[in-house]
RNA sequence: GCCAGAGUGGCGGAAUUGGCAGACGCGCGGGAUUCAAAAUCCCGUGCCCGCAAGGGCGUGUGGGUUCGACUCCCACCUCUGGUACCA
């Protein structure tokens, strides 16, 4: 008995592969190139998940493929391995990271392995791998040196940048500073997450609800110096060269709502008397608008200068630089008291508390378009980060100015009229508010000026070019562009990560000069240290502070220089590494070219949704940087982008429980705002319970408990997680079905970007289909391996040959389209039909065997060598098909009275309208139909269907 | 709230362009084989009425366009993901 057992076969074929780097790819493509790039896992201690698996299988099929059709195909793997839970586990066991790292990518590249992906395996790599972090060092410096050339758009190095002859006869000092301000790496104090508690800083998604992820922990914003990168530079770029990309429109709005482009224009209102006033705008009028705003003014954007003449106050950030100047001495108090207030909130707890709180700073500013002095206020509605962080405030026609102002009282004037047709939307009715019977609500839209003295008439965009001139012109404000996103914060406080190639120069006190000197490229490396011990240091600094003085300080020239002791986010290492894995052990550059050249872009990029946004920015803007100092040859790294869904856990069946174990049925409960689940009778949380599928009985509209027939559960899948206790181990799928099982299994549950929960019966199913396969090729009564006999050398019958040139055309159109769960239907399609034939014709079996080989390819390589080839089937030709036996003679049509199926139809595949229609009408039934009834109309689709309209 | 995406049998899903809804698989029912079981093979399987022939109803809900709608249009409901005062 000779039955099908992966267990021996995977790992034979395996072992060919390697021994004969049957999956080497070339230096240098030959002939057409595919560079097809997984994302890389992060190898977590728990090890494959089946959700990565999804992702690399479907790559492998679609790399396997493309080898069979003659192509030059790149296809790497390699592991994004700085990260937190190394760093803890490092913490909790003082151990170098290194260690738990290494262990955990050795089971990675196991699991890998035993799954029969064709990975070329030398060119893998780790972040964590010294001479790759030496290059993610080099390409930092790179962004040092290198400022951001507003007028032609691109990064250049910093030594072209023009100094300004002010600052050029300060010294050279003062130029030093002022190429640092202009780098794409810099510095700046930004607010870190301090826990006193742990005595660490932690990363943004370690805090919860403004309480640390471990142990809920109290957590404190503190102002720290920290490393930035200028993406904002870059956003116009970012944003409009998604254009060319061919990656999910839904990712690209993603991306587009994250960059969050707006245009507007700033505007500059007087901060002094009335009295100076003419002074002032004559002096404006002679300078034009000035770069800097300059102390006398308080700048605003708004994207509404034609709402100028509706300004009744202005607000500022609590964090705006003018405050302390601006609050007069009665007002002190209050402002400072509501500072503080607002300082001790997180961002969060800031926007939860919906009430637009503020208070007055007993200022004024002086309206540049009319000359009207109106208050200032200072809220923490306004943010410091965004625009200039200082607002005109134009209730009328803002939500959360007109929210602001009806709290404080503040006066609201109307200078857009809506159109005559408008309805107010949901939001602007929310906040009508009704005095002495006449009902207002504001308007956030387009229409007509009022109140807006010359200006009056004017149709809101046009009045928008119009201001921006005048305010020009006026020396008062320009036209401007303002971004939601923010400059990357680019260090952490941690240890496991890369570090700054960058030293700090010391004064004789040994205190930092602000002056920074970047490590010589000939230099790099620089390594992590040994530590003693990995324990939080206590204080809110990086732990690379304890590393021993030989690390940390240096003499240059005389010159005393201390390290950087921040480290690299995440996100640094997986920035750059599909253009490491064209040239993985380049040590004269971080790759070559030619070979760059020849293998960029990175045609297929599959991986997860959740790096829609983050990961898949950052490495634009690496590569655009890298692009524009004439290191990469194109503008965009990944020209296609395919998401996964993800792998739920089983199907399970959910009921809800109250305080008291009561049921609860699942049509009265809903989630509230703060996304629980409640009771809609009582108001208060349920509590969910899993319900064995033995308790449940189907009704008509859904599932009940079969003990209390009026309690509905919900039956549906759930993300896997160890607390739920439905994960999945990729290794005993493997060890109870093989590889080939699970790789089939995960194509065949449905489209790849769905997401879908996992079935153990299913796996099952697929299994059978492979042993199905193999019994039809495979005489497995005999005692030794040996074909069918009923596999022979004969031609195929005209049957046989249609099914299978039916199936070889419909498998390729499935690969092409990475529709791979309806290419496995087919090749079941086939196998059921061929199971049942006598003779099985060798050359048939010989092309499903090809084109099972890019799903199931240790079952494929095992049976190819049974059909008695003696090489790996991995780059014999993809099977081609002949259009002519792609369809049948002659085909069954459906014949429809009114739009209802009555009866169906043999006729030839070639007949024509008339045909139809008259073989049609000879039906038995159709006759009987039609007979007495007036026949109105009859639609005939030839090879499609007949209808006859009756009345 | 806003922006995406989705909703088809008991379950996962299929359906080139508006043209036979439910391919393929799981599950379930029946049968063959077997001393028995596993495995395997064969048949059936959307729901309702009917012994059957046959008929009716069916792609989240309500409406519309069309000879014909899972597919197109309008409104709504539910779920999943993203986002959160960005002036």
């Amino acid at each position: 008995m000779v039955r099908y057992n992966p267990a021996e076969i995977e790992p034979k074929w395996q072992a060919y592969w390697e021994t004969r780097e049957t999956f080497r790819a070339p230096d240098l493509p030959e002939g057409e190139k595919l560079y097809v790039l997984d994302m890389f896992p992060y190898p977590s201690g728990d090890g494959l998940h089946v959700g990565h698996p999804e992702g690399y299988t479907a790559t492998d099929i679609v790399c396997r493929y493309a080898r069979m059709q003659g192509k030059s195909v790149l296809h790497p793997m390699g592991f994004d391995a700085f990260g937190l839970p190394a760093e803890e586990h490092a913490i909790k066991t003082n151990t170098p990271p290194r260690e738990s790292t290494e262990k955990n990518i050795a089971t990675f590249r196991r699991q890998l392995k035993m799954l029969g992906f064709s990975y070329d395996w030398e060119r893998e790599l780790a972040t964590t791998d010294v001479d790759y972090f030496s290059w993610t060092q080099w390409i930092f410096l790179l962004l040092f040196d290198t400022w951001f050339d507003a007028d032609q758009q691109r990064g250049r190095p910093i030594d072209e940048l023009p100094i300004p002859a002010e600052i050029a006869v300060e010294g050279s000092a003062a130029v030093r500073r002022y190429q640092d301000q202009q780098r794409l790496a810099f510095q700046a104090d930004a607010l870190v997450n301090w826990c006193p508690a742990l005595g660490t800083v932690l990363a943004n998604e370690e805090v919860i609800d403004g309480l640390s992820e471990r142990g809920a922990h109290p957590v404190q914003r503190l102002p720290l110096r920290q490393w930035m990168l200028r993406i904002t530079a870059y956003a116009d770029r970012l944003e409009s060269e998604l254009d060319a990309v061919d990656w999910p429109e839904s990712v690209k709005t993603m991306q587009r709502d994250w960059i969050g482009r707006s245009t507007g224009a700033e505007v500059d209102f007087f901060l002094g008397d009335q009295d100076a006033l003419a002074a002032w705008t004559a002096a404006r009028r002679e300078t034009g608008f000035p770069q800097a705003p300059g102390d006398d003014v308080l700048r605003v954007y708004t994207t509404r200068p034609d709402t100028l003449y509706g300004a009744t106050y202005m607000v500022i950030a609590p964090e705006h630089p003018l405050l302390d100047r601006l609050t007069s001495e009665s007002q002190q108090a209050v402002v400072h008291a509501y500072c503080q207030q607002a300082a001790a909130k997180s961002d969060r707890e800031r926007l939860e508390l919906k009430e637009k709180t503020g208070v007055f700073t007993g200022a004024q500013a002086i309206n540049p378009i009319n000359g009207e002095a109106i208050p200032i206020w200072v809220a923490d509605y306004v943010l410091s980060s965004y625009g200039t962080g200082a607002i005109m405030a134009v209730p009328a026609h803002d939500l959360r100015d007109w929210e602001f102002a009806r709290a404080h009282q503040l006066s609201i004037l109307k200078v857009v009229e809506p159109p005559s047709d408008y309805q107010p939307t949901k939001d602007e009715t929310a906040l009508a508010f009704s005095d002495h019977g006449v009902t207002t609500c504001p308007f956030a839209g387009t229409g007509t000026a009022i109140n807006s003295g010359s200006y009056d008439g004017l149709a809101t965009a046009d009045f928008r070019a119009r201001v921006i001139e005048d305010l020009a012109n006026s020396g008062t404000g320009q036209g401007a562009v303002n971004y939601k996103l923010r400059d990357w914060l680019f260090s952490r406080q941690r240890f496991w990560g890369e570090p700054f190639p960058i030293w700090h120069e010391l004064d004789a006190a040994g205190h930092p000069t602000g002056m920074l000197r970047a490590v010589d490229t000939d230099e790099l490396p620089v390594d992590l240290p040994p530590l003693e011990d990995y324990s939080p240091p206590g204080r809110p600094e990086p732990p690379l502070g304890k590393a021993a003085d030989d690390w940390l300080y240096t003499v240059v020239d005389g010159q005393r220089y201390v390290r950087e002791t921040n480290t690299m986010p995440q996100w640094a290492g997986s920035c750059w590494y599909y253009l490491r894995f064209i040239d993985p052990r380049n040590t004269a550059a971080f790759v070559d070219s030619a070979k760059e050249a020849a293998w960029m872009p990175v045609d297929l990029y599959v991986g997860g949704a959740e790096h829609a946004v983050l990961h898949l920015l950052y490495a634009r803007f690496w590569h655009k940087v890298l692009y524009d100092r004439g290191y990469v040859s194109t503008p965009e790294p990944f020209q296609r982008l395919v998401n996964q869904g993800m792998i739920l856990g089983e199907l399970e069946f959910t009921g809800y429980q109250d305080a008291d174990h009561g049921w609860i049925s699942a049509t009265q409960v809903r989630r509230n705002a703060e996304r629980q689940r409640v009771d809609t009778q009582s108001n208060q949380p349920v509590q969910e319970v899993s319900v064995d599928e033995e308790l449940v009985v189907k009704q008509k509209d859904g599932f009940y408990l079969r003990d209390q027939p009026a309690i509905r559960v919900d039956s549906r899948a759930h993300k896997m997680s160890k607390s739920r206790g439905n994960v999945v181990n990729p290794d005993e799928v493997v060890r109870d079905f093989g590889a080939d099982s699970l790789r089939l299994y995960e194509m065949f549950m449905g489209p790849l970007e769905a997401t879908k929960p996992w079935s153990m019966q299913g796996v099952k199913g697929v299994r059978s289909f492979l042993d199905r396969v193999w019994r039809m090729l495979v005489e497995d009564r005999a005692e030794t391996l040996q074909l069918n006999t009923a596999v022979q050398d004969v031609p195929p019958t005209d049957e046989q040959k249609r099914i299978e040139h039916k199936t070889i055309q419909a498998v390729t159109r499935d690969v092409e389209n990475m529709d791979f769960n309806t290419a496995i239907a087919r090749m079941m399609e086939f196998v059921n039909y061929f199971t049942k034939e006598p003779q099985r014709p060798s050359s048939s079996m010989e092309s499903l065997v090809l084109l099972l080989a890019p799903f199931a390819p240790h079952i494929a390589e095992e049976l190819w060598e049974l059909l008695g080839h003696d090489q790996t089937l991995a780059y014999e030709p993809w099977p081609s098909y002949d259009e002519e036996w792609t369809s049948d003679p002659s085909i069954e049509i459906p014949v429809q009275i009114n739009g209802k199926l009555r009866t169906r139809l043999t006729v030839a595949a070639d007949a024509t309208a008339n045909e139809l229609e008259n073989a049609a009408r000879a039906e038995e039934k159709v006759a009987a139909q039609i007979a007495d009834r007036e026949v109105v109309k009859v639609i005939c689709i030839p090879g499609r269907m007949v209808n006859f309209v009756i009345r």
